[in-house]
DNA sequence: CACCAAATTGGTAGCGCTGCCAAAAAAACC
DNA sequence: GGTTTTTTTGGCAGCGCTACCAATTTGGTG
């Protein structure tokens, strides 16, 4: 694998280059048309055309009709900023997550934006990187735009992004765990529960020493819940994990293979790998495809998440498939609906695969 | 591969259970502390507290001590959208992108949000599904928001869309296109390009009876340039495309390899195939894998993008990496540099892989 | 045609903040 | 000490819209 050359003119990094057309076009912003605007141009009052465009309250047929053709001859559009702040209450609904490169929250904004859209709401979001005082920074930044919900992923959370989310008086949602106490509302799936029937299953297969590749673990959260009751299974059988290899850094294909590459290394005589999600599960299955290593006869492999790609490759990936988007969908339908304050677990479906 | 059963309680797409605990919490907004309430505590004028807040503007040292103890007091967060009102220009940054499945498009949400995050600007987002109209709705949708800047897929976009963006006033970026005309800002690289230089590539490795597995073209119409620059290509150097396979709906590895498999059982006699890419070459891999067809001696791969996990299988991917992340990076500098309009052409790699 | 209820409509006070301007206080200077 | 500058401040008019309320029109009734 060799990296050839760049193409196509410019470098990343480089200044940027100007194309050659229209360098002077508008640079500030021109004057928008506002409400009153409309409500002269049609001859009505400023309510009436509010009504009328938001669909509330009360309005003659022949009043529509002058409106929205002042609308559409205009080429009005409504400002939200200042409806937001005339009324009650916003339809914006932030996303505090630790990550995009883990397919698991886009998964989750998937569902979610989708109900969120048809719902007239809008979403807004940004990424912690897993850092909890960022998580904080971020949460305080987001609650200025005063949105109707805050979803954030677990219960993990600094004593000042709970009092801030406490005080904020705006609905909040924790995804993607179920372990632990909610704030608010929480949606998700018990993490322990998971692990705890990861190690079932493969100490039902038989498989007795047990190693795990994870990355890490202190920020990952969920995973750690995982890891811990996934251990805590083995011990009650009798069958304590052998060997462990977590990696720095976040999840990875990469990662995953390399782990399998060292714990190997140090343990070779391992007959099932449990490993912190499927990038890394597929990582290990593509170190054992490498270097021949029998799946699952000489290794068993077992990930977590359910990914698509674990299903498409020539031996179908073992592993716990969570309903990620499902997670979005309910989290904002039960804000749009205002729900009262609850916890919702969606489950988890073992996949057995033919790799453990 | 068999689902065994659904865990740990609830079912998805079950009614939602309620946790035992508070359901007659916060309902609506409780009171919330403003500007002028700090002013007060402060014993200061609001437009004091406003400038010691926004570190604008002069104010003396013990002004801004009894202002920030008094903001402390009171758990005083500020209010965007009335700042936001009241002031010239937002802070939002609106993304109007096709798809939340497609790695590309968190990639560049990543590095666009990481950049807009160092300057406290808000990205808000929603997702089209590559459909052109949808796309006319979600950004009139947005600009209601009055953002500073909304960012775009490509270069096709209905003429609404056009028109609507056009007269908004703010900035608008397209992203991950260089073929065509922008608006006003274009960032990314040439479809076209790394299409012709992907049948090149084949063709310099001698590959003559080539063939095609795609997904849905008329929605993505940056995998249809790429498509139809690399079949052009192939007829300049009179070797003609001599199988295609287009598969309706998203990519996905799973389509890859199903497309893989429906093309070769047509044509068997290929020697090299291009797929619209990583994700679906990955599925055209591991069919291969399983059928135990050499690559890339009876058969080579080669796809686009240059995701991670193309380096991770055990034969690197032959494929064009693409400076995603890079992409939304750049992106948002020159939205918060507020740069001219440009074209900016970021480039990408063609990574030779062990796959052609 | 007078009279009352129901359906429409317009006026206007904010929502919480910023930007402008003039007033007040502090510092510098003669 | 008296000015002139410079630095800090507070007041207040909006930003564009919604919510409330009162005014007006419409429609029906007796």
């Amino acid at each position: 694998m060799v990296a050839t050359r760049w193409s196509s003119g410019g470098q990343a990094g480089q200044p940027p280059q100007q194309s050659g057309s229209n360098v002077t076009m508008e640079f500030k912003h021109q004057p928008t048309v506002t409400l009153a605007e409309v409500a002269e141009a049609a001859g009505v009052g400023e309510s009436t055309v509010s009504r009328v465009l938001r669909n509330h309250g009360s309005f003659s047929g022949k009043t529509r009709e002058r409106v929205m053709a002042a609308v559409e001859r205009l080429g009005y559009v409504p400002n939200r900023i200042a409806g937001t702040l005339a009324s009650t209450g916003s339809r914006l609904v932030a996303f505090v997550i630790p990550s995009l490169s883990n397919i698991v929250f886009p998964d989750v904004l998937r569902g979610a934006s989708a109900v969120l859209e048809e719902n007239r709401y809008q979403a807004v979001f940004s990424v912690t990187d897993y850092d909890p005082g960022k998580e904080e920074a971020l949460a305080a930044a987001m609650l200025a735009w005063r949105p109707a919900a805050v979803m954030l992923a677990g219960f993990e959370h600094t004593e000042g992004t709970v009092k801030m989310l406490r005080a904020s008086g705006c609905r909040v949602v924790e995804l993607l765990d179920l372990d632990g106490d909610a704030l608010d509302i929480a949606v998700g799936f018990s993490n322990r529960a998971a692990g705890r029937e990861s190690a079932a299953f493969l100490l039902k297969r038989g498989y007795r020493r047990i190693g795990y590749v994870g990355h890490d673990l202190k920020r990952d959260t969920r995973a750690g819940k995982r890891f811990s009751s996934f251990c805590e299974t083995l011990d009650a059988h009798d069958a304590p994990l052998v060997a462990r290899e977590i990696l720095e850094g976040a999840s990875s294909v990469e990662n995953g293979r390399l782990g399998l590459e060292r714990l190997l290394a140090r343990t070779s005589d391992l007959d099932a790998v449990y490993f912190s999600n499927d990038d890394m599960a597929l990582g290990g299955y593509f170190h054992c495809l490498a270097e021949g290593i029998a799946i699952p006869s000489k290794l068993a492999i077992f990930g977590y998440n359910g990914l698509d790609i674990g299903r498409a490759i020539p031996q179908p990936l073992s592993t716990i498939r969570t309903p990620r988007v499902a997670t979005g969908q309910i989290a904002a339908q039960l804000v749009v609906a205002n729900a009262p304050p609850q916890a919702v677990d969606l489950g988890f479906e073992l996949i057995e695969g033919a790799t453990a």
